[in-house]
DNA sequence: ATTTTGATTGTTGTTACAATAATCAAATGG
DNA sequence: CCATTTGATTATTGTAACAACAATCAAAAT
């Protein structure tokens, strides 16, 4: 493999006296270090460390959250394609729509028990739902196990999926594994909100 | 320093089998790790550390001493907390709502411009596209670099992130480190048949 | 029966390291 | 001569490793 004395490599390169990355080009514009947190805290941690960097990025504040009701008036139904092909589908042409859609219908059940909540934090990223999405939350709905809910407890609200423990406690999943399993432990306030049926963004 | 065979130390000692520290005997009472965080946030990651600690010992206290009722009132603030951003959100009142939010609205500028496609595979999935969802594509807006795009590639239509090579040429990222950029190369039909503004999907 | 002591094993803050990323300028190619 | 390629250089970043510390055990000593 050696061939220092009888390489035959192109002459480019040599000394580059300034060359090399600039200090402080990294995800946070400073220093880091490490640091040592409890495992079932890592995903929190790394939840506000990307706040963080976005609020460096955009002098925004953080999202206010709150739980928005649902107006389902107008009523536009728009042309949905067909698209069966994972990396390509046939030329949508007029002809190839399937279907008309409305949003509202399609994600509305039951109006007066549908409420909006804007997603924060990484928990459930591998669900699908990011920072700054729309969950929609049907109060009417039964929860049952595999759902995704809005729980409340000891009146801290989260987004999770339900699931149960050997015991029939009840155990709350994010989708991410930075984060840890909740456990309801007796003496702990825990109501299900509602059932996240649904949710929706914007890109642009 | 070598006094293996003369040694006349005591005689205590031997093999002790079960000894030892127990395992989450540490300060948190569950394993850790290391995370590596911006230096000028280190304070106020050890700040919601040692919150979540003492939250440990009161949860602790509640559920195997009866007479701490009293100061169930005193929440610890966890600081990492106090821009709602990261594991909760603050408890929205029934009363308290507001706003009404309209999905039609939200997600649709211009009607007649407007088409919606059901995603297949995974290529977006880091965006937060999955199968099935439905993607909001309208074919006013003016594509730019960094957009979401349903693009037509040789009359395949596939939605990527449009990007550029250092030639200014059409290239297209997915959103999913296992599929591989497309780069359009001379001779290959293409087109950008909309941009993707927003997506929907349902989960029950 | 209590205390001392060495062995044992887990925790914890820090350092080290390898893989990646960013940047520079010489060499190359048109 | 100018844009691109290439190797060198330097920083970031997640993780592994380490050493100092802490906790626990039981044999030996008191």
């Amino acid at each position: 493999m050696e061939q220092k004395s009888t390489q035959n490599k192109s002459k480019r390169g040599g000394l580059r006296v300034n060359a090399g990355r600039k200090v402080d080009t990294g995800l946070f514009g400073e220093p880091t270090s490490v640091i040592r947190v409890p495992e079932s805290q890592k995903g929190v941690v790394k939840d506000f460390l990307s706040a963080y960097r976005n609020k460096q990025l955009k002098q925004e504040s953080y999202n206010h959250l709150e739980i928005v009701a649902a107006d389902k008036s107008g009523d536009i139904a728009l042309p949905l394609f067909t698209s069966k092909v994972a990396a390509g589908f046939p030329s949508p042409a007029d002809d190839h729509i399937e279907k008309r859609l409305n949003p509202n219908d399609f994600l509305i059940d039951q109006q007066d028990a549908t409420f909006f909540v804007t997603i924060s934090g990484l928990s459930m990223r591998d669900a699908g739902l990011l920072p700054n999405d729309k969950a929609v939350v049907d109060r009417s709905k039964i929860p049952a196990i595999g759902d995704i809910v809005l729980a409340v407890i000891d009146s801290e609200y989260t987004i999770k999926m339900l699931a149960k423990t050997k015991q029939n406690q009840p155990r709350l999943l994010s989708a991410n594994p930075d984060f840890a399993p909740i456990e309801i432990k007796e003496g702990q306030q825990f109501e299900i909100w509602g059932v996240v049926t649904g949710s929706f963004r914007r890109f642009k």
